[in-house]
DNA sequence: GTGTGTGCAAAAGGTTTGCAAGAAA
DNA sequence: TTTCTTGCAAACCTTTTGCACACAC
């Protein structure tokens, strides 16, 4: 049980260790998907835990959480990156006012049909990021 | 005829200085859609050109010209911004392998369709981005 | 002439790197 | 013991800022 992620990790090929373990927890001892930057990250480990795990290997966790595939990068025209602790096929809204990312159900969004094709390439992923911005039409 | 970008400008309110005016007919001199980076331009600047222009300089006029609707900034999870010369309504394909964007035609992807609102909240853009890799299927 | 823009360099913010000390196998 | 990881600080890269000088009007 509490070895949860000592499992999933070493069956990953990354060795468990203390920090690493710590991180899971935060990440994935949830109900909903979690959109994060690597700064909202280091905040919330810095407050909700005694731990305290440098910047460098927060980022290195990341990174390997990303190629092992538990976690999402999410393409944004940011200064920074944001990552999703859902990892299945979704888009997303980006909320300019806010910065906050919201997931859009699979059901949400038709199916997106590419009719071109790029000579000795193939497609990894599609995503769709649909900006929003506040309602102003009421105001001034 | 040499005056095309300074009336261009004067009648967008952005002064029509002689960086600026080098800058416009190096984004709009041509024939294809142009995708670039800050650095990229930057390069071509010092490069194709006897001028030199600060960095600051091509940031500012960058900008200037985003908000006035002459280019189009594209999210890519990048460490850089990418911006576009064609700001009618298209998508992506960004080649992961060579970092370069190819533009998707509007009659090259389903009109896409959002079922979801929320509240309080207009939609401002909807962005497709498709990743491409190299195709290796048939290698090693 | 007045106000705005430019150039330069320095600063800022996110991310990466190098290396010595520490933990896992 | 050997290998991989951590922590820290410095390095890096892109982008922004401050200010004196220069240019557009």
């Amino acid at each position: 049980m509490y070895d949860k992620y000592t499992d999933k990790l070493r069956s990953s090929g990354i060795r468990p260790t203390r920090q690493r373990i710590k991180i899971c927890e935060i990440l994935f001892d949830r109900d909903l998907t979690f959109h994060f930057s690597i700064n909202d990250l280091a905040e919330i480990i810095k407050n909700k835990t005694n731990e305290k795990i440098a910047l460098a290997t927060i980022y290195n966790t990341i990174h390997s959480l990303t190629k092992k595939g538990y976690l999402k990068e999410i393409s944004i025209n940011s200064d920074k990156s944001y990552f999703d602790t859902n990892t299945s096929t979704h888009h997303h809204f980006f909320d300019e006012e806010t910065s906050e990312l919201i997931d859009l159900e699979d059901k949400d969004v038709d199916p997106i049909n590419i009719r071109k094709e790029i000579p000795g390439k193939k497609i990894k992923s599609i995503e769709v990021l649909v900006k929003v911005d506040n309602d102003n039409q009421n105001q001034k």
